[in-house]
DNA sequence: CTTTGGATCGTCT
DNA sequence: GACGATCCAAAGG
């Protein structure tokens, strides 16, 4: 099976482009692979939910840096969470990664997670993957294309999903009514299942 | 299955 | 000084 890396040109776009178009792709870290689940868009200045939405700091530069590289923040005093970069320098795009579904190399995320866990929690939410893939800060800044720090993406063939599960996003106070996130539906790797409803558990 | 509260510290005001 | 782009264990239905 080819698993051909993705370039530069792919991650270069709006980030309401590019978050949908990173659904079923391959999160790649040395013999660690998932496919990305669940993905949401933060829009810089004009996303009042966004790192940067008040401009550069010194925990957002990377934001403002070129396309595929990887933004890496730390969050509620323990844990790492990763965007991948999507615009030109000086614009702050970014898509943000919740959720993979581990395909090869599970033991060692088991390992990095700790605790006995089923499969489908090793990288469901936005800090187990980081956990997961044991990426941190020192991986702020990773270039995706350059694979300078050992991480990429790649596509396998698999195509985003046609109809991708669309929602708010999670955890933030602003901007909670922009429908900014996007998942695989039905896939149980998925941080946040879409809000039950009555009468409808199953895809 | 769902809800609740604690952990824990870098970042920005 | 307040508050997170979260997770987990524990307790309740």
């Amino acid at each position: 099976m080819s698993r051909p890396m993705l370039g530069a040109g792919f991650f270069e776009g709006d980030a309401l482009e590019v978050a949908p178009k990173l659904l079923n792709k391959l999160l790649v870290r040395g013999g660690l692979v998932g496919r990305i689940v669940e993905v949401e868009a933060y829009r810089g200045s004009e996303d009042p939910a966004s790192h940067a939405y008040r401009g550069m700091t010194p925990r957002n530069a990377t934001m403002f840096g070129p396309a595929g590289r990887l933004y890496v923040y730390f969050t509620y005093g323990m844990h790492w969470c990763a965007n991948v970069v999507c615009r030109p320098e000086g614009i702050a795009q970014a898509v943000l990664l919740r959720a993979a579904a581990p395909l090869a190399g599970t033991e060692a995320m088991q390992a990095a997670r700790g605790s006995a866990l089923r499969q489908r929690d090793l990288a469901s939410g936005p800090a187990r993957l980081c956990q997961a893939f044991g990426i941190t800060g020192a991986d702020d800044g990773a270039d995706l294309v350059a694979v300078d720090r050992g991480i990429y993406i790649a596509d396998d063939g698999v195509p985003p999903p046609d109809h991708p599960g669309v929602s708010g996003r999670v955890g933030i106070r602003d901007g909670v009514d922009l429908p900014w996130r996007w998942w695989v539906p039905g896939d149980e790797n998925v941080s946040r299942p879409p809000a039950a409803k009555r009468g409808a558990s199953r895809l």
